[in-house]
DNA sequence: TATGAATGAGATTTCATTCAT
DNA sequence: CATGAATGAAATCTCATTCAT
């Protein structure tokens, strides 16, 4: 193996552990030496990968950001736009127990991030969840539901919604409980009520 | 005015700035001199109020809900309880540039908190959300309907990820938008199609 | 009672308080504070009596030197010079449980005053050191036994290192075992073997 | 010479500043940048090798205690453990003007570690004493003597009580004096008196 | 590339001492 | 006299970043 492969693997190590460490400890309570250590790369040699801290969170929140692109991947099998949304729905509610413990990694790390005075890194993670809205603004337009844009807003406000909370709360039921609330909104969306959002009526 | 007097303002003067800068900053990138800059204090006297920062983040978090208890008092001016609860989504719409610069104070201080090893003041942080969710339940259990708790569940929930996404996105119109839909989704709960709680059908 | 007597009595409560926590937790560990708190006093109060934290220190020596001047008075009921110098020691042994987690409250002073560059207070604690030294140098002349005070500093000397020893080992036994050798040794003073010290042959 | 060999070079420079800087100011009064002077080193960079400043006690102390090493290496070069043990009284007179201005590195150590609420250090400090009481005791069962242990211990404590009370006194002499005696006690011991060991009779 | 070592700026915290009433 | 409040200097410790090999 040469060290042009051995390089980018340390590279997809030293990403993997950014994320993993990040969404875990969050960006401020991180050092570069425990995102070194979780990846198994001494210290000193961070450098030549990412030259600075902040290039490790675009690293991590590009990570998050593949992550949901293989999960919507992965949906997309599914030929029917309700199921897609549904199944958007059950991933969420299987990661309850790592939300939590520390809420959704993309959300926390947005909230981070937002506090900083210089807007520079923020608007990455802003960027990473407009992708999961678009994503399911698109689905939403696929079922010919009217303001599509609206329900993918409601449905990615309830997700970020109830992860807060989960975390703060330190319970993973308020996923199970919102998220079979969601499910039975998706289930009615287009019927007979209207589409006036989740738990219309 | 005496000194005893003085002191108390000081101490509370400590407390307002307290909240205002770490909602803006958030808690890792507030050092205790910022916070004494905005009290007009000097740095060292700060610890004469406060022994250590954590404290100081503490004096924050009743602080916000000390102004919830304000918000809700008001509310209860209102007879009805759904009168109430829209009324709070208004206050909250009407918070939204705020939100979007900032995202809600508390539900901030949760994610920050919560990514510390140490779980003390996370917890805190969780009971302020916790009385948020007690009272909402209140009002929806003077309505009669069924699973107040989840109703305040959904109703929270959905008020941390609308700010969320409006701090993360920063537009406040978020805000609008979500806060319109939970004004219909207010009006037509427990209306004629049934009890049956948010999401029905 | 006056406000004169009430002054002095306060005065005497800090007085004792700063003996006792100085001996305690050492000079440098104890802050003005703890001292004011041991004394009931409030703490701003302190420099009405002291004008500074060695002002403190320096009645702590007074007091130490209070108390030794009690205890050779009290010896002094002995005709013999003998049993009052054996007196001295039982009085020393019976303190092992202070000793073993304290030190003796003189030598543990001027081994601390002793690291000041500026050699002020350590002369102080040394004055109580060599005021035992003259008492028992007394004690022996009166015996007239040869070279007084070299016995003396034998005999404090040898006080002074089972203190310590006791301390740095948490064990109240080295005071019991060095000091049955040291009355043993007052015993045999002067007889048929000579005066050549303790445990001379 | 490569990084490693500086590395570990500079190490060694900062044990050895160390225990001279805290021998001669005490623990407390001595602060990390004092150590880096003394050392050459710049103060940020301590924190390399040492992560805490307990940890630079920790390592004078077991400076000190190489240092005893040595010594009791090059006196075992004799082959009488009379002679050795008299070697080690010598070794300490030598010493006098050092004791008479700090005393006894390792006894003022665990003097100031004493006074400490937190007990880890002070054990170590202990330790060192323990280490040379047993020397000692080893010596004085060499010569078959009665009661090596006890004999140990009015060794050791002699030592620790001169050097207390030269330093007190700033007076080397004390050190000279007690020296001499202890040299006599040493030839006596075992002697035509019987083995009844110190303080006999 | 790789890496242990180095650095300095900055953060929190402590406390003796002084002030104002 | 009394006292809560105030102050600033200094100490410890952390860490992103850079350096030298």
């Amino acid at each position: 193996m040469d060290r042009r492969v051995r390089a980018s693997q340390k590279r997809r190590r030293l990403t993997a552990a950014a994320a993993r460490v990040l969404h875990g400890q969050g960006v401020e309570r991180t050092t570069l030496a425990d995102i070194a250590r979780e990846a198994g790369v001494p210290a000193g040699n961070v450098y030549y990968y990412f030259k600075t801290k902040d290039e490790l969170v675009r690293a991590a929140l590009s990570e998050h950001r593949a992550h949901l692109d293989e999960l919507t991947a992965a949906l997309e099998e599914s030929a029917d736009p309700r199921d897609r949304l549904k199944g958007l729905v059950k991933a969420w509610v299987d990661q309850r127990e790592t939300a939590a413990r520390h809420g959704c990694p993309t959300g926390t790390l947005a909230v981070e991030l937002g506090k900083r005075a210089d807007g520079t890194l923020d608007a990455e993670a802003g960027a990473v969840i407009r992708h999961l809205l678009d994503w399911a603004a698109a689905q939403f337009r696929a079922l010919a539901l009217p303001a599509p844009d609206d329900l993918a807003l409601t449905l990615v406000s309830a997700y970020q919604g109830m992860s807060l909370l989960a975390n703060a709360l330190r319970d993973p039921t308020v996923m199970t409980r919102e998220g079979a609330r969601l499910l039975r909104w998706l289930d009615a969306l287009g019927g007979p009520d209207g589409p006036d959002g989740p738990g219309a009526r």
